[in-house]
DNA sequence: GTAGTACCTAAACCTAACTTTAGGTCAAGC
DNA sequence: GCTTGACCTAAAGTTAGGTTTAGGTACTAC
């Protein structure tokens, strides 16, 4: 069992978002010792599915429909894995969005770069559109589909 | 030439969003006829920066900084260069963190697909934390490490 | 016995990024 | 001449996810 405070260590959260957290019905059996919260194993793995929800673009209000399920057993097994399959498609689209994100910023690095080098946009603006070096035009064109 | 309403199209943005962005002093060179604004290509090239800096996790007031170094001509390529590629470290490692999330949230597609086939997840729990199938037990190892 | 530390609550406060509201201009169509 | 639609402004309102404040309890060290 640990306390609020050994729990802020381990995650690496401030307090007050754990009471926050706890505010928010994300911990329905969270038990306490006269009024001091008592975290056990079952917290931990909470707080570890809490920061992975989170990751994964749902609000905190979505998270304590979860943490209900949880508590309502068998009967809504089918909830929650549909849960987690739509967040995994949510990540993997974010992940795709990413890609063509950092396709953009390696062609703008690459355009200061040479920027910086020739003292001026003149050789790079000449080449644009369509006549970059091929790796460069990939990215450029990455970026701008 | 184009009008506010045609950018909100092109963009699929809300008119209140690109109106927010002018005041916020993201169009530094925007022109008006009779009060009206006239967005031109160097605008639409700006939205696309606008756009890529903002799914990098950058702020408004950061991003209208850049702005600001672009009309400043090639004095400031070097701080350019250099906001790009930290943006550009930023969204790798935004990254490698959704793909440990993604690990985390396949483990628990898994598992409840697993839970809904037995009715319980009594199987599973006499699995954890180091008997599950090689291949879950990757995805559980990095979700938990 | 008092100073420090860890815990508690309720409620007010904060920030970013928008969005909405209330009011106004101007040109086109009927 | 009046309604409709596209533009404009300033200012107030909204939302999520916390954080801070003000006040209180309880144990430990000196």
């Amino acid at each position: 069992m640990y306390t609020i405070g050994q729990i802020s260590k381990m995650f690496d959260l401030p307090i007050s978002t754990l009471r926050y957290y706890d505010k928010e019905g994300l911990f329905p059996n969270l038990e306490r010792h006269s009024g001091i919260r008592q975290f056990g194993d079952a917290e931990v793995e909470t707080l570890r599915v809490i920061e992975c929800l989170k990751a994964s673009g749902l609000e905190i209000k979505d998270i304590k429909q979860f943490m209900q399920w949880c508590t309502e057993g068998p009967s809504t097994y089918a909830q929650r894995k549909e849960l987690f399959a739509a967040r995994k498609s949510a990540v993997e689209k974010e992940m795709r969005e990413l890609e063509k994100t950092l396709a953009m910023l390696r062609f703008k690095c690459w355009y200061y770069e040479t920027a910086l080098a020739d003292g001026n946009e003149d050789r790079i603006n000449a080449m644009l559109p369509d006549k970059l070096p091929p790796d460069i035009q990939a990215l450029y064109d990455q970026g701008h589909s």
